[in-house]
DNA sequence: GTGTCTGCAAATCTTTTGCAACAAT
DNA sequence: ATTGTTGCAAAAGATTTGCAGACAC
């Protein structure tokens, strides 16, 4: 966390309560690719005092700065995530099995997509930045 | 376009012009995927008089009647597709490369994540009914 | 103390809905 | 003739902006 209080210093920001607050919910969630409503509603879940006209404005000044991922899915609304300065180059894995019985959420492992990743941007020449990858169907248990 | 047509009625729909004018750049822009905003725009070149809560409507009607494929990028604004009956039983073989620079969408070949479906149900013993598979990132023309 | 940041409310933009007129069957 | 469909305008939702007071430095 200091690293990112670091570079907010070195670009002139000030350190504030909301600030930090993002900050802090971005990094317990730096797996999801949150949208500004889901990062605000998961500050006043966890009981802090912010206007939701500061976390859109927070998440855009962060993402000016490069300390989070913004997601431009299709021009219109926007997915923010923690850049991660100890795993660099490399964003993030995400990808998940989804059983549409239980609702159990299983990981997979990250070596069938970088496999995946690979062939795609050989074939596709495409860079992959990023992926959402669900697989919907059933788990072990609820197979039978 | 027969089929679509014989679809809606059979579904107890009626045919208007404003429907047939929707289907129609749904079917020109097969690998577009485009937003309600994009089909109305379209219409509105094309000289078509339609409102654009027409067009809300009736891609909505398209998606209950599996005429259309709704693309749900982040839970908040959808994309479109024309369903290809020709291509008859791979309905949901929907894996995108979704570029953030242009916001092209790219589609994949099957083939990989058939393969990768496979390794799930030996490794995980998940059964995989469906999946939702995008990744994010540049494109061959963006990636300069 | 100075300049930035925040929260509110207003403004803007996107999507949905109610309703009277209209069109398909 | 009947019932579903359309377009408009209003409503509801999402995002941005202006501004006065509050806060970081």
């Amino acid at each position: 966390m200091e690293k990112y209080v670091q570079i907010l210093k070195e670009n002139g920001f000030k350190i504030t309560n909301q600030r930090m607050d993002v900050l802090e919910v971005l990094e317990e969630n730096r797996k999801e690719h949150l949208s500004t409503e889901e990062v605000f509603a998961k500050l006043i879940e966890k009981g802090k005092e912010i206007g939701i006209a500061t976390v859109y404005r927070t998440l855009q000044m962060l993402e000016e700065s490069d300390l989070v991922y913004k997601l431009d899915l299709d021009g219109k609304s926007y997915r923010y995530e923690l850049v991660d300065y100890l795993e660099k180059g490399k964003v993030h894995q995400h990808h998940h099995l989804i059983c549409e019985n239980c609702h159990a959420i299983l990981e997979v492992q990250g070596d069938f997509l970088d496999e995946l990743e690979q062939m795609i941007e050989k074939k596709y020449k495409f860079k992959v930045m990023n992926h959402d990858v669900k697989f919907y169907g059933l788990c072990e248990h609820c197979k039978k």
